[in-house]
RNA sequence: UGGGCUAUGGCCAAGUGGUUAAGGCACCGGACUUUGACUCCGGGAUCGAUAGUUCGACUCUAUCUAGCCCAGCCA
């Protein structure tokens, strides 16, 4: 796929300068959570711009932090990826570099350039100064060199309690640039790694870690986000004191923010936790599972990132740009059939009562591959109760009511004639008379209905739970209201609606309710008890008019 | 208040001294239509502000304003 950014003229000119012959790449996620549409950015982008320079992209695991990180949502991520479509050439740990990053410490320390520092984490924040206040030295700093190597062996060694010592890299207290104020780079922590069991109880900082990493992999270019900027020229420090073979080159991108969408880690928890939503997995969130289980085609959410660009400006996105490319995906490949989510009986009162017709109907108009199919047709049909109101208000309305003729897709034009109602006035039952020279396809056009409903077979159809979402969260940007408070009581509308008998689809299929939305089979779904996510609605501009 | 980054129509976003300032989403008209869908046609910005440089600036300079990031032994 063709893209077109600054990160992508970086590459050309580095391989028509011949620094590079080819692009290699990461994709770095620490396992502590799950993936989001954010992720995909960068995922996506590491991705081709390796693809589409010859080279090739890693996955890589940045698991220096045990304590925060858990083996469990290794082989999440990894399915988010895969899904994704993006092959990783390489599936790395960044533990599988540890013996190598503390062989690189310890050459700092022999060069002069790294202490141990006994200061408590306190003393180190006091020590540091602040935006405006210089830091100053710290009173180990200038330990001599077999010193800090005998006590840095011996914070590997175990000899001291967690915290009690760190190993700094010497570089200006005074920088104005607080990642450069004598960063730390290994610090002592007992804590059971996922791959190293207990071998270490010492682990290398992000700072420190991700350049070697990076180096070691040959990665060529490093693509993040811009909340590192600040960080680079440490990486380049450490690339360059550590004497690594490969030069890696560092650049950011603005992240992808979604408007009005939860992606904080500690808020879909909470969510998660307190059964907002039924899982990290919801098809109201927009982490990378939930998508997939709502039924967002990945080649859609692949062509959204490459849509939207990589910009270093800051903007919320709007969902609605998803939500029309997604139609563009299904609106070809999605077969239609008719669904009906809050039914209203329909009588045809001069049709035969024991006569049953199957009608052809075509799965997608746009697609002829996707075939026909046969609908059954009889004197109780049901169609959509917002299909049918007993006057017609206006010229726009173009559905049935009183007096008014539609024709029902791929059937007859009905007229309706009558209503019957409960003791509460709810209209139950409309009566209604069939033209039997309308029939569809019979090429009949002496008279234009008033609008085209679908309908649903009342005997020949099917009960199926069709789930549909709204918004999660209201007034999202409001600062004013607690999180929790802001939840959409009525993010999750759950129907008991009906849909074609001959609906029987596989995991994960994917169709069209006609003049509906889009819809997909949940996981939640079995053959007795068919369960259906709506993707995305079509669009309507029949609400806007009537307002 | 120090440093870094950003600022183009409602949203996203092209544009790197000379273009009528791309495109997508959204919105508003209209055509077409056995999905009020699809498709098609039409509609809107002088580029955060100000002052400069220049024959000419969204593109260069200066100042200002606004937003984001940085003071974890997180990543």
């Amino acid at each position: 796929m063709e893209v077109s950014h600054f990160i992508n003229t970086i590459i050309e000119e580095d391989i028509k300068s011949g620094k590079h012959k080819k692009a290699i790449t990461r994709f770095p996620p620490e396992p502590n959570g799950f993936l989001h549409l954010g992720h995909a950015r960068a995922i996506i982008t590491n991705y081709m711009m390796a693809k589409n320079h010859g080279g090739y992209f890693n996955l890589r695991f940045d698991d220096t932090n045990p304590v925060k990180e858990d083996i469990s949502f290794v082989e999440a991520i990894k399915e988010d990826i895969a899904w994704l479509g993006c092959h990783w050439e390489n599936l790395f740990f960044a533990s599988d570099y540890f013996d190598e990053m503390y062989e690189r410490a310890l050459l700092l320390i022999k060069k002069g350039k790294a202490f141990v520092d006994d200061l408590s984490a306190d003393e180190i924040k006091e020590y540091r100064g602040d935006l405006t206040t210089p830091g100053k030295d710290s009173p180990y700093r200038n330990r001599l060199i077999e010193e800090n190597l005998k006590l840095f062996i011996d914070m590997k060694n175990g000899v001291y309690p967690d915290g009690k010592k760190v190993l700094r890299v010497k570089i200006d207290m005074t920088s104005p640039n607080m990642n450069m104020r004598d960063p730390i780079i290994y610090r002592i922590q007992r804590a059971f790694h996922h791959n190293t069991g207990d071998k270490w109880c010492i682990y290398p900082m992000y700072d420190y870690a991700h350049p070697i990493e990076d180096a070691i992999e040959g990665i060529t270019h490093s693509l993040c986000s811009l909340e590192f900027e600040d960080h680079r020229p440490l990486y380049d420090w450490v690339v360059e004191n550590c004497e690594m073979e490969n030069v890696p080159r560092q650049i950011e991108f603005g992240k992808l923010i979604m408007a009005g969408k939860v992606t904080g880690k500690r808020y879909i928890k909470q969510l998660v936790d307190n059964n907002v939503v039924i899982g990290w997995d919801d098809p109201r969130l927009i982490t990378l599972s939930g998508l997939r289980r709502r039924g967002i085609p990945s080649e859609a959410i692949t062509d959204f990132i490459v849509a939207l660009g990589l910009p270093k400006s800051q903007g919320a996105t709007e969902i609605d740009m998803l939500d029309q490319i997604v139609r563009d995906h299904l609106k070809s490949t999605a077969p239609r059939t008719n669904a009906v989510l809050d039914p209203l009986l329909l009588v045809i009162d001069n049709y035969p009562e024991d006569k049953v017709e199957y009608l052809e109907a075509e799965n997608n108009r746009e697609n002829e591959e996707l075939g026909t199919r046969q609908i059954p047709f009889s004197k109780y049909i049901y169609i959509e109760r917002e299909d049918f109101i007993e006057e017609k208000p206006n010229k726009k309305w173009k559905r049935l009511a009183l007096g008014i003729e539609v024709r029902l897709m791929h059937a007859y034009f009905v007229k309706a004639n009558s209503v019957e109602k409960d003791d509460k006035g709810n209209i139950i039952k409309v009566h209604c008379t069939y033209d039997v020279e309308t029939k569809s396809g019979s090429g009949f056009n002496s008279r234009k209905p008033n609008g085209n409903i679908h309908f649903v077979d009342a005997e020949r159809s099917k009960l199926a739970e069709i789930r549909l979402f709204d918004d999660l969260i209201l007034d999202f940007e409001n600062k004013d209201v607690p999180f929790f408070d802001k939840v959409n009581p009525n993010s999750l509308i759950v129907k008991s609606g009906l849909v074609e008998e001959n609906m029987n689809p596989a995991e994960m299929d994917r169709f069209q309710f006609t003049r509906n939305g889009y819809y997909c089979v949940d996981k939640d779904s079995t053959d007795e008890h068919m369960v259906f996510n709506r993707i995305v609605s079509l669009r309507s501009s029949y609400k806007k008019k009537a307002n």
